[in-house]
DNA sequence: GTGAAAGCGCTAACAC
DNA sequence: GTGTTAGCGCTTTCAC
């Protein structure tokens, strides 16, 4: 324990021990250079004898960094925000650092009040989802903080981390292009999200490059879930031409999952049928039947720059910035390549 | 603000606006009763004017309370822990306070690593899926902790909170035998886990209970993956009588999943050929095809008793305890009901 | 019912 | 290169 009162070691036991001051002590810690070798052997042998260990309260009271970071997310429990949960905390691991996280549910109250503990934790800068409309919380308090997610876009003046949505649709329709597949369907989420704009955007904006005429592409509006999906599956099917094959591209890949569901129901095969693709890469992806192929937004990735970028905005050495991380293409089985296919009936 | 220097406000700022002593202060923000209630109007509306907020840092250095509490999983990506993290979160927000998330992946030397982040950060508590043999680390520093999920067991004299699998496993075992499932096949984790062990110990005491032989049941022992259900189901068709309806209880729901795959492969089908159930409660059980039947582990349950029995175990006033949390039956389409089919063929 | 004063463990000037 | 000192913002005796 350090010292014969059985309390935790402080600063003064390894002076003590050590032969040496308070602020020596210190020093090494802090890996100060100014130091005589033997000196610093002297502490860290104390070190050692005592086992102790710099209490981070009394360091951040006093130094004002708290050695803490906040990460406000929608939910832990959505494997997207999972994955950027432990991107963060690998990061602030490696940094040196902790990390408190939160999740909101969408909720501006619960938002609101998780900002509060926040600022009372004293932490030394924040990564967030905003749900609210407005960051003054965050900057009346002067706190230092890194948006992820796209809806940061929200925001002028801000940094944020958040995929490459423009890149992840090129990769998606240029993947469904290439097995052959014209003029996809596309299943949207609804009206009111910013997200359905951007997507249907960038989607639009790659016609454009490839020569295509996007508003032949037909699209169907619905819930971002299993069951907006497969109820949207369902009417693009009932419009469909019979016999002909047809491909969807659904925005995330609860909505593909469900338009799968809805596939099998209209007693049609996936991908012989109807080829399918979604956008996320969740984990369930990989267990449907087809498995689904998918965009991959990359959520570690966007956890730990989310980090780094922070850190920046700490060291207040840099402007605002946006980091797009790229998406990547991940081939499971709902996808067919009815060029493949033809040679196949060919031979 | 609080004042007109621009810095946050301190409690002595408050205490100059209402124009009392920082010791009212602080006796009204710790809910103190021998305070005038002229006083502690002043007070807090002095705190409004000022937008002070506690600072966490100072209190916990000088009352010795962080206001922080640890959780140490494996893996916040697994959606299980992530539904622990979860409870866990919620409960210590309503309680007031904050919690600092780490994942150790199974590994010892990241698990201590992050003790000694826990220990640094002062947390008054720490809840923990332990990964290391010894908890000497945590009880050398005198830290309050409770144990998570079943690995808890290997540690005497420590309070632990886990899934009750126990009664999971009855569960289980009452819906393959309720729909018509007689001495069904097990697959089970590898031996060298703790968990494989207590799984048949629960089956084999239920079976003694219901009059069963337990000895006539197949076993086949695999890994925790996907791809291991698969195998083991493979090697289970090879060996099984064609046309006698099969039916499969896995020790989780990867493998389960693994089965079902493994059941198409064969060019049968699950349920009618041969019924699976699972053991976890994924999320990806609902989009498998058919959908998973499983026995859920309450992981939000878990997380949020946890940080109540870690409370009990700060406050000192109890003895260590376990507390099993029930399991219970999702029922999706995995395990056909032979009575019903039956009936139906009759109709 | 309230105020004055001490001090938690540390860092950062400032001296030498 | 090292020691001394003054707090960081708060809680908690101890007076009155």
């Amino acid at each position: 324990m350090g010292n014969e009162a059985g309390r935790r070691a402080t600063i003064v036991d390894v002076a003590k021990k050590a032969g040496v001051s308070k602020s020596t002590v210190a020093r090494v810690l802090a890996g100060s250079p100014n130091i005589s070798d033997e000196a610093a052997e002297r502490v860290r042998a104390a070190v050692l004898a005592t086992g102790y260990e710099r209490n981070h309260l009394a360091v951040g009271m006093r130094s004002g960094r708290s050695g803490l970071l906040g990460l406000v997310i929608p939910d832990i429990t959505n494997p997207f925000w999972a994955e950027v949960a432990r991107g963060a905390q690998d990061r602030a691991a490696q940094e040196g650092v902790s990390l408190l996280v939160f999740s909101s549910d969408w909720d501006a109250a619960k938002e609101a009040s998780h900002f509060r503990a926040l600022r009372q934790a004293r932490v030394d800068g924040a990564i967030i989802n905003p749900v609210a409309d407005n960051l003054d919380d965050l900057d009346r308090f002067g706190m230092p903080f890194v948006l992820i997610g796209s809806s940061a876009e929200r925001f002028p003046d801000t940094s944020s981390v958040g995929s490459d949505i423009a890149q992840g649709v090129r990769l998606g329709m240029d993947i469904l292009l290439a097995h052959g597949h014209r003029n996809p369907a596309l299943i949207l989420g609804p009206k009111s999200r910013l997200a359905r704009a951007r997507f249907l955007r960038a989607v639009h904006d790659h016609c454009v490059e490839l020569d295509m005429d996007p508003s032949v592409l037909r699209t169907e509006d619905s819930d971002y879930t299993v069951d907006g999906g497969r109820a949207a599956m369902h009417k693009l099917l009932a419009a469909a031409d019979k016999g002909k094959p047809l491909s969807v591209f659904c925005a995330n890949d609860l909505m593909a999952l469900g338009a799968i569901l809805a596939v099998r129901e209209a007693g049609l095969s996936c991908p012989d049928d109807v080829s399918i693709l979604g956008f996320d890469g969740i984990p369930s992806g990989a267990f449907s039947w087809p498995g689904l192929t998918t965009i991959e937004k990359d959520g570690r990735q966007i956890g730990s720059t989310a980090v780094i970028s922070l850190f920046e905005e700490m060291a207040g050495r840099s402007d605002h910035h946006r980091i797009y991380v790229p998406c990547r293409v991940v081939e499971r089985g709902s996808v067919a390549n009815l060029s493949a296919a033809k040679v196949g009936r060919v031979a």
